[in-house]
DNA sequence: CAGATAGGTAACCTATTCGTTACCTATGAA
DNA sequence: TTCATAGGTAACGAATAGGTTACCTATCTG
């Protein structure tokens, strides 16, 4: 998978209205664009470009039938950077892994205020 | 986690350069900001840019001794979707998976390291 | 056919991203 | 003190992202 590939997937992902469509289709696979659209307060226009960014990096795989573009799901591209990722940072992740635990538990008991740097 | 963060950590993630340079840090825990930028082909300033939007997606952090910044890699952020992605996918993987893996094995070709989410 | 419905293009606007050069500040060493 | 070095700000510019409205095309249905 190339860098430029990696780029596309990531960046899609960094809109929240993005992985929520991604959720959806997959919830209901097949659904339309306007059935799609429904859900979100942005014009239909906004949702087609979303949907064109997603098809891009393959996201999305849609088949049009009669009027009606029909929406798929397509996990490869997660599926691969998740390899990459576990693979990446597997060593550090278990390398560190208790100290991490610690910290993220110590956060979440109720210690709000004091950010680390 | 929110949104918002969530966002900023894919968008992070989504440039070859930053990918890099977590990468960098991760092995040389503590390198400076110039020692880092040998590393690239950008004006130190670039690379300074990128350091300060890892910094605020909380993926690095730094000390500064004298006048030298240090620089740390900060996995959590980086756990914390990991979780989010294998909770939220891995109802549709595995569903899926018989397929998907036949695929992925079908490119990847004799690798090693069939992952359960 | 007429009209509603699903999708799609084009043009435009604003904000953000990613890089640059120029210049400033702080620290360590001779 | 003087000067090189590590870091940092400011201002700018080109490109891209993310939204809008206006308008067009294709298909189904009464």
């Amino acid at each position: 998978m190339k860098d430029k590939q990696v780029d596309l997937v990531f960046s899609v992902l960094a809109h929240a209205a993005r992985r929520r469509m991604l959720d959806l289709v997959m919830q209901a696979p097949g659904i339309s664009v306007s059935a799609l659209g429904t859900h979100f307060d942005m014009s239909r226009i906004a949702v087609l470009k979303h949907i064109h960014v997603l098809e891009k990096a393959e996201l999305l795989i849609s088949k049009k039938e009669g009027r009606t573009r029909h929406l798929y799901f397509n996990p490869i591209p997660i599926q691969m950077i998740y390899d990459r990722w576990t693979t990446q940072y597997s060593a550090f992740w278990s390398s560190h892994m208790a100290d991490i635990k610690d910290r993220v538990e110590t956060r979440a008991a109720g210690k709000r205020g004091s950010k680390r740097a």
